[in-house]
DNA sequence: TCACTCAGTTGACACGGTGTAAAGTGACAT
DNA sequence: ATGTCACTTTACACCGTGTCAACTGAGTGA
């Protein structure tokens, strides 16, 4: 059995989680304060979840649903050029981050500690490191990718690059706008990414 | 009275701290194992350090004092140009990381929750940031920093490149050998923050 | 020799947070 | 009326940090 009880109350509880995550950005929220917000027991908490990681995976999948993550993401591969998509994936993931930042983050502070929560968190991250292969991969097939990477050595630092670490660091350690921190970033990895496109536009010679 | 207590137990708890932390990459060493290993009651550490979070600092500082920290990253600042400059601070810097992540992650991962924690864990990287700020500086009297970027914006950039979070992701997640990761960021850092030298070298006319 | 102090030990305990266990309540179904 | 389902209430175990107080043993000095 994954889930029992009564769904709506269950989706009371996401609800609440959601809230409060975001509102604290992730810090000092308690099973306690989930229950209370949801106005519920905190041992409902534990019939719907079996621990406080499963909870948070079940916010971060809950959020996606409603926000259509997916779909935002899907539109990115629709890029003709390997430049446009590697702007277009970054813009959707840049927008993506501040709306699960708040669950994000209390899901990567559990995953130092917790092994749990380290995999699911890792989970959602290696679908990020697929968006980040078809870009790159966009880019070799355009052949724009500079001869000094690999494709995986390529994939790892754009990966590494965009993320949810790195935008904490530049928007709230360095107070970097939302907005600047896009911009930025796009124009970091087109620069390290994109080489000027090749010479030659006529076939090469027999 | 910053310290108590016989300054040889005092070195045996930091010994014991730095071993332990090492060898476990920072994770899951508890006061009693700490206390264990330096063969002293876990309430000696409290009559030498008046919390977990000042034990962790008072390591990093013992390390530093044997590794000769500051020599070695004063090395980088004898550097001619800034080109050469950048070189040789990420390298000292790439260096230094493996050395401190066992202490420096227990203090990240304390900073996470505990405000002492992140005060003492930002200060330590604000250093870190002082050398990037002389890095980019030196690059702009050579003229040949980015217009793109103002000082402060590749300052925070190179310094969000550097954290200790991104050599953790490339080397321990990404499993790249350590040499790699120094010489791409190196690679990576001159491509983004050097631009080709200035065409005239003759005195810019009247 | 007695008293004092200093460093560390021993054992107990408070606190906060997660997770478990068991008995109780109220609504709805047959 | 009996049962079952979803949830509540209360209590407790466990872990790790930090605190407290009483004790031990060595060194010091009158």
């Amino acid at each position: 059995m994954v889930s029992s009880g009564n769904p709506e109350t269950r989706a009371k509880i996401l609800m609440a989680a959601w809230r409060l995550l975001e509102a604290a950005q992730g810090r000092d929220v308690r099973m306690t304060d989930i229950a209370k917000e949801a106005g519920v027991s905190r041992q409902a908490l534990y019939l719907h979840f079996p621990t406080r990681a499963d909870l948070l995976v079940a916010t971060t999948r809950h959020i996606d649903e409603v926000k259509d993550t997916d779909a935002r993401l899907a539109r990115s591969r629709s890029a003709k050029t390997g430049a446009e998509r590697l702007d277009a994936f970054i813009e959707a993931w840049a927008n993506y981050i501040p709306e699960i930042y708040g669950v994000g983050r209390a899901l990567m502070i559990m995953g130092d500690t917790d092994a749990a929560a380290k995999l699911a968190w890792d989970g959602r991250m290696k679908a990020l490191r697929h968006g980040c292969r078809a870009a790159i991969d966009a880019l070799v097939r355009d052949g724009r990718l500079p001869a000094a990477y690999s494709a995986d050595q390529a994939t790892d630092l754009l990966w590494t690059l965009l993320s949810v670490r790195n935008w904490e660091h530049l928007t709230i350690d360095c107070g970097w706008p939302q907005e600047q921190y896009l911009e930025k970033t796009q124009a970091l990895a087109r620069r390290l990414f994109i080489d000027s496109p090749p010479a030659a536009l006529a076939p090469q010679p027999p």
